[in-house]
RNA sequence: GCCGAAGUGGCGGAACUGGUAGACGCGAGAGACUUAAAAUCUCUUGGUGGCAACACUGUGUGGGUUCGAGUCCCACCUUCGGCACCA
């Protein structure tokens, strides 16, 4: 009964779309399943060596940013860029590139520790869990990584070389250990990034943050400051991308003033003072110093007392002291600009006016940044100027604006400091801003007063974290609690399994008794492991290096592979959260090739950014908003080709756009239109047979992806491939007539191929047969003759107006003066120039005419 | 506040080096097929006026350069990212 129901049915479907102009065959089920484990069963895209034509030589190293394999899977955002850089990968292949296309998992991390302390369940396995989720969906929209040489950073095999890094750097005295204030939270009893300091709280419990001094180990980074400013002029990266890092970096040339402290007993005393803006010394009224100054300190030790009041000045000082120190983050946050701060009793001398210079302590001033002591100049700063009025210090003129203003400055716009005149400045009056900079610098110096400085933002890389899931820090302490690196036979220096990873106010590794046994029993009784793990950046900052050779037993790779694949020639990354992981794997780079291992400088030649998938409403995707989309939703329904070809096709790679459902049906309807024509086309005998429009459009296609995939034009390249499929429907009266030749109907499969490897592996087997596959096929040519148009309109213009068109055989354009006059001679043209002459002809070869009356070189 | 990016139809977007603004897709409207709906196909679709030919107008705002400006220059407005007392 129900059989019979379906033929009649299917009966009935086919006798309906018989009757219609093109029946839709076309179903993603039947064959994408079915490539992608033909696909793996030939180890297609596996290996390092591809097969295909002896051309194959010259390598490209694509790099998809490391990711973490988050509990929740992939959503339609993560898909974007992978396809990207997979459709690059596909058609370098074609174009006879050696494919460097890698796939890892950046899987320590806070995620799975949290849920374990949630949960009890080890990190182990859900991160487990998670990579296998990730690598299942990643399989199933087509990208053709390399999966037998996947790394994960939890792998002993690669965090064994993440100590061994460690401890180069340590070797080196790039890794050392100091006292550093860090994120503590009380509640948690553990310290936190500053990722997971949200608005002053702790992300998981939302307890006040507060800072605690600790010591903890750093990474020397700062040593690379100038050439991590310098490398930056040989990468191709978004300028914006080399801005940021710029500023980071925050490099400063300026000058260290030093001031006689008058004032106290002790005679030899000096306050050092950086400023960028000497020039404005003469405007400098006061000067103030970090609450960690040592005058500070000194002075709340009582080891620098004060002529007058030392008592109440020591008093004020040390109380000040206590109360910033105890600050919150939060409460830092609040104060915004609001200035505090006590006097200290003491003056400094401005040897340029001979005025004494009341010190103060305030802690808008940074102890890391400069000398941690500034000068203040009220009346050219805007934070001097806050300051001042705050406390009633004078604020002294020594700049005229651009606008002219001289009076006496009493409110905040009036405090002017880019650019304008000197006056009140002795030797310095007339001058503009940029030259009384070094002229003052120079005046500073030869007497002796100061030294030219430069200051930079960036502080070294604190690595230690009071955290379970990551890699162990190579470390061990004698009986006397001196560090001892971990001997490099003892590597991997295995994370431990029996910890207790509930916050006890200790690191839990802390808790392992297997960890402690095991150092003694390699180092001796009472020697003690290190028991806090390294930031999980550390772990994702040089795993490009361990890509190129990913199963070497013995280094962290080879100098063969190394040398072969390095630098990476593309690297795909998302803009946000950049920063540091390109500062940190742009430092471990040097400092390997420093170390001999290699010879460049800069891991990433090519960078572009992708940007985010906004949910339906335009908002950014998250799970409580519920406007995910998730990849397996939208390939259950249309395929994994329809998901790859519309995420393309929205927009540039790297803006930020929202999903629209039913564009996505329309890319659907767009590749059941393809495989239509092309499995139902019947082939013309050769090309020269072939139409044509279509003959010529389909070159003009090839070229235009040939140039538009390097690009990342893709959304282009799909509407170029749209128009030709228009063009080819409408010709052949939708796929009934023959248009083209064999060899063109595999070309255009083979266009096809990067963008829907699924649906183009499907037709080239039928058009092929089954023992090719089109992703080892040569990228077709194009024939820059049989993309030529044969006739072009031309716009005239009289007076910038576009008033008529002009059809000229190709061959002709190149006659300007027979154009010209043609041109003239249009009805609509002899309308609108009234009987005049034009004064002024142009012809832009292929373009346009533009036709002027009245006088030459005014506007009409 | 500072640094950066971007403003084009109802929507996503296209436009080479200053040279026909709105490719391609979505949506919408009308029609064909159908008992009907869906699907599919055909046509229309920036705005205003007109039966039409056509004209005017139009790329955030106001100026400017040019035969010609979405594109270049100046000023401003708005939105989104990043940093945030960095001397």
């Amino acid at each position: 009964m129900l059989y019979s129901l379906h033929c009649l049915l299917s009966l009935y479907l086919r006798l309906c779309l018989s009757k219609i102009n093109v029946p839709s065959i076309y179903n993603h089920r039947r064959f994408e399943e079915k490539w992608l484990l033909d696909w793996e069963r030939r180890q297609l895209f596996q290996g390092r060596s591809q097969p295909g034509s002896a051309s194959r030589s010259e390598k490209l190293y694509l790099l998809f940013a490391f990711a973490y394999p988050s509990g929740s899977g992939l959503h339609v955002g993560h898909v974007e860029s992978k396809t990207a850089l997979d459709i690059l990968a596909r058609f370098y292949r074609m174009n006879g590139r050696q494919v460097l296309f890698p796939v890892g998992w950046d899987a320590f991390g806070l995620p799975a520790e949290n849920y374990a302390i949630k949960t009890g369940v080890h990190p182990a396995q859900t991160t487990r869990q998670a990579i296998d989720t990730f690598r299942r969906q990643i399989k199933r929209i087509g990208v053709s990584y390399d999966w037998t040489n996947e790394i994960a950073t939890c792998h002993p095999e690669y965090y064994r070389w993440t100590q061994w890094l460690f401890l180069q750097l340590y070797g080196q005295d790039l890794a050392y250990q100091a006292t550093g204030m860090v994120n503590w939270c009380p509640s948690c009893q553990t310290v936190l990034a500053n990722e997971q300091v949200v608005d002053g709280h702790c992300e998981r419990c939302d307890h006040q943050v507060v800072q605690r001094e600790m010591k903890q180990w750093f990474f020397r980074i700062t040593k690379y400051r100038e050439e991590l400013i310098g490398g930056l002029e040989e990468v191709d990266w978004p300028e914006p991308t080399k801005q940021q890092q710029l500023n980071w970096i925050g490099k400063k040339e300026g000058i260290n003033v030093e001031y006689p402290v008058e004032g106290t007993a002790a005679t030899d005393l000096t306050v050092n003072c950086f400023t960028t803006r000497p020039d404005t010394n003469f405007g400098a009224t006061f000067v103030v110093v970090a609450p960690e100054h040592r005058l500070a300190r000194d002075i709340a030790a009582g080891l620098v007392k004060p002529d007058t009041a030392a008592v109440t000045h020591r008093r004020q000082v040390s109380r000040y002291l206590r109360q910033t120190e105890r600050k919150t983050e939060r409460e830092r946050q609040q104060e915004g600009r609001r200035k505090t701060g006590v006097f200290t009793g003491l003056y400094a001398l401005n040897r340029l006016t001979g005025q004494r210079m009341p010190i103060w302590v305030s802690d808008f001033v940074l102890r890391g940044f400069g000398t941690g002591a500034v000068v203040g100049v009220p009346g050219h700063d805007r934070r001097d100027f806050e300051f001042a009025q705050t406390f009633k210090l004078p604020v002294k003129r020594v700049v005229v604006a651009p606008d002219g203003d001289g009076t006496d400055i009493t409110s905040l716009d009036q405090v002017q400091e880019e650019a304008g005149v000197m006056l009140n400045s002795g030797f310095l009056d007339g001058l503009e801003i940029s030259q009384a900079i070094p002229t003052m610098m120079d005046y500073l110096e030869k007497r002796g007063w100061g030294q030219r400085q430069t200051a930079y933002r960036l502080r070294d890389w604190l690595i230690s974290r009071q955290r379970y899931w990551g890699t162990p820090i190579p470390i061990v302490y004698d009986p006397e609690g001196r560090p001892h690196p971990v001997k490099e036979e003892h590597l991997p220096w295995l994370l431990p399994t029996d910890v207790d990873y509930q916050p006890q106010g200790k690191p839990p590794l802390a808790s392992s008794r297997e960890f402690i046994e095991r150092t003694e029993r390699l180092y001796g009784p009472g020697w003690r492991p290190e028991f806090d793990t390294m930031d999980t950046f550390v772990d994702s900052s040089w795993y490009y290096l361990r890509y190129v050779d990913p199963r070497h037993p013995d280094r962290f790779a080879s100098a063969e592979q190394l040398r072969r694949w390095l630098p990476v020639d593309f690297y795909m990354i998302g803009p946000e959260h950049i920063v540091l992981h390109l500062l940190y794997s742009r430092f471990f780079t040097k400092f390997l090739r420093d170390q001999g291992y290699f010879k460049f400088g800069e891991p990433f030649t090519k960078m572009r950014h992708q940007g985010i998938i906004m949910g339906p409403d335009g908002k950014r995707m998250s799970k409580s908003r519920g406007n995910v989309i998730s990849p397996d939703q939208v390939i259950d329904k249309f395929g994994a080709d329809t998901l790859r070809v519309y995420e393309m096709f929205m927009g540039p790679i790297e803006t930020d756009k929202p999903w629209d459902d039913s564009a996505v049906a329309g890319v659907y309807r767009f590749l059941g239109r393809v495989h239509d024509l092309v499995s139902q086309a019947k082939a013309v005998e050769s090309t020269a047979d072939e139409h044509p429009a279509v003959q010529r459009k389909l070159h003009q296609v090839i070229r235009k992806l040939s140039a538009d995939i390097p690009a990342l034009k893709f959304n282009t390249a799909i509407a170029a491939l749209m128009e030709l499929t228009n063009l080819w429907e409408d010709v052949s009266r939708h796929g009934r007539q023959a248009v083209l030749a064999r060899a063109s109907l595999i070309n255009f499969v083979q266009l096809l191929a990067p963008l829907a490897p699924f649906l183009a592996e499907e037709l080239y087997s039928q058009l092929e047969g089954e023992a090719d596959s089109v992703h080892l096929s040569d990228w077709p040519t194009w024939d820059d003759r049989l993309a030529a148009e044969p006739q072009v309109s031309l716009p005239v213009q009289v007076n910038g107006k576009i008033r008529a068109q002009l059809k000229v055989p190709a061959e002709q354009l190149g006659d300007t003066s027979q154009i010209l006059e043609q041109a003239q001679r249009l009805p609509a043209v002899q309308r609108w120039l009234g009987g005049e002459e034009p004064s002024n002809s142009i012809y832009v070869p292929g373009r346009i005419v533009s036709l002027v009356t009245g006088p030459v070189g005014k506007k009409a």
